[in-house]
DNA sequence: GGAACTCGCCAC
DNA sequence: AAACGTGGCGAGTTCC
């Protein structure tokens, strides 16, 4: 494409994009009905034994006695009246209609074991429910149809339903292999996985082409997460590989600063995130022997200490300059870039993103930064997936395209054929793509996983895919 | 008995 | 001055 998407090329992507998707659609995942049935009956039983014995305690009797008949253990408008009516416990957290919340967080913080079992219960029942109950309601002969839409969202992202085969758990280890264990490949097959790496931040980049960031994206040698950890927790020899903390901190760095950072997130938010859930220094224990464990022995509250910050408060502040660095130094070409981007949206009342397609109607700051980068990743996904689904075609290969997971593809892949579709994978998305779209100014790059013959999904591990030269 | 709502929680 | 983007979906609830 040798000049600027427009509106023409982002329908024809649309229009190639649902025909494709729409024969993934039929052909469909392959689920273990058997082992779902099964799963879905020890779950039921774990969770009536779970819910036998909350019954009989003091807690739940208590409820009970307010409630009568409608006592609901799983009621969270019940259990808000019960906590912060009733007993008069103060919520940490409300809703946004004001209510007392009843997530998993806030219960957690009031210390009371019965608490704890019901949120225990709460995901056995997600489990069950929302994904293996889903499976059994949605195949037909043992395969899975989910759809794959591309007019549901503001944002010219895709949506998936029937089920939803974009939030399958992954992140909770007996979440994941519960559910995914009950995908498999056809006979004879594995299950490929091949996800873009940081595609929102190259993206974006592509965007504010901001000088800092685009070395980070083109260097082998430097890291930006590791960069910020360094600063958030004043490391100065930090060493990712050598310390398996200083991991951990860089993984910190990136989910609980840079990441809500792009998305238009703020300090506050940043510091409670770090030093509660990565750091585990809750806001009121701050001190000596608190929190995750740092090279040496030592905690990395006493390593807070011996840096000069001794309070939550401070913490705050320090992170706080961090972000006036992070955006007024770092990062400040792109800030002028949001800023520029901003200005351009109220003046027009619409923007266009690097794919054709334009955004139009009322959207706060943060859409309009966010939605610009989301729907042109989401095309680079598409525009490949269109790509790989044709040559297998024209091959006449017998591996199929299955689904889409926003920067991931996933192939049902017939084994003589993954060497091959590996090498296919790998030039679309890293040398055709860039090809096709100028615009695309930062090396992107692709991981594959892989599941062994007849392995189900919860098995896969790290694969490589061919270097195209 | 269904529509529409809130809340919580899974993914990227 | 304010303060995290996009989705789908199940359970509970309310309203008609």
């Amino acid at each position: 494409m040798a000049v600027k998407p427009t509106t023409l090329d982002a329908y024809q992507l649309i229009h190639d994009g649902v025909l494709c998707l729409g024969r993934a659609e039929q052909v469909g995942i392959r689920v273990d009905v058997q082992y779902c049935e099964q799963k879905k009956e020890f779950l039921t039983k774990k969770i009536e034994r779970s819910e036998r014995l909350l019954k009989e305690t003091e807690f739940m009797r208590d409820w009970r006695r307010k409630y009568g008949a409608s006592f609901n253990m799983h009621s969270n408008q019940q259990l808000e009246d019960i906590l912060y009516n009733v007993m008069g416990l103060k919520a940490a957290k409300e809703t946004t209609s004001g209510a007392g919340s009843t997530d998993e967080d806030t219960l957690g913080q009031l210390g009371i074991p019965e608490l704890d079992s019901l949120i225990q219960v709460r995901k056995l029942k997600k489990i069950r429910d929302t994904y293996i109950d889903a499976f059994l309601r949605e195949q037909v002969n043992g395969i899975l149809h989910p759809f794959f839409n591309l007019h549901t969202t503001k944002t010219y992202r895709s949506s998936s339903n029937s089920p939803n085969f974009q939030n399958i758990p992954k992140r909770d280890k007996e979440a994941m292999k519960i559910c995914r264990r009950a995908l498999k490949p056809r006979p004879g097959n594995q299950l490929l996985e091949v996800d873009f790496s940081g595609l929102e931040v190259s993206i974006a980049a592509c965007y504010h082409k901001d000088k800092t960031m685009m070395k980070y994206l083109t260097s082998d040698h430097s890291d930006m997460h590791s960069d910020l950890a360094e600063q958030l927790f004043i490391i100065p020899d930090f060493d990712k590989v050598k310390y398996p903390e200083h991991k951990h901190l860089r993984n910190a760095s990136k989910n609980g600063f840079i990441f809500p950072q792009f998305y238009g997130d703020y300090y506050g938010n940043n510091a409670v995130s770090l030093a509660v859930q990565w750091a585990k220094l809750g806001q009121g224990a701050w001190g000596p022997g608190q929190g995750v464990a740092m090279p040496g022995g030592l905690t990395i509250g006493d390593h807070f200490l011996s840096k000069g910050i001794r309070h939550f408060d401070q913490f705050v502040q320090h992170v706080k300059a961090i972000e006036e660095d992070f955006w007024g130094k770092r990062f400040w070409e792109y800030q002028k870039w949001k800023e520029r981007w901003l200005a351009q949206y109220q003046k027009a009342g619409y923007f266009d993103l690097k794919t054709g397609f334009r955004c139009t109607g009322v959207m706060r700051k943060n859409e309009v930064i966010n939605y610009a980068v989301q729907g042109a990743a989401f095309h680079c996904l598409l525009w490949s997936f269109i790509q790989v689904d044709r040559i297998i075609t024209e091959r006449k290969m017998q591996s199929r395209l299955i689904g889409q997971i926003h920067d991931a593809l996933i192939v049902d892949v017939v084994p003589e054929e993954l060497d091959e579709l590996g090498f296919i994978i790998r030039k679309v998305t890293c040398v055709d793509l860039a090809k096709h779209w100028k615009w695309i100014i930062v090396p992107l790059d692709v991981e594959a996983d892989i599941c062994e013959v007849d392995a189900p999904w919860s098995e896969k591990h790290g694969h490589k895919l061919p270097e195209v030269v």
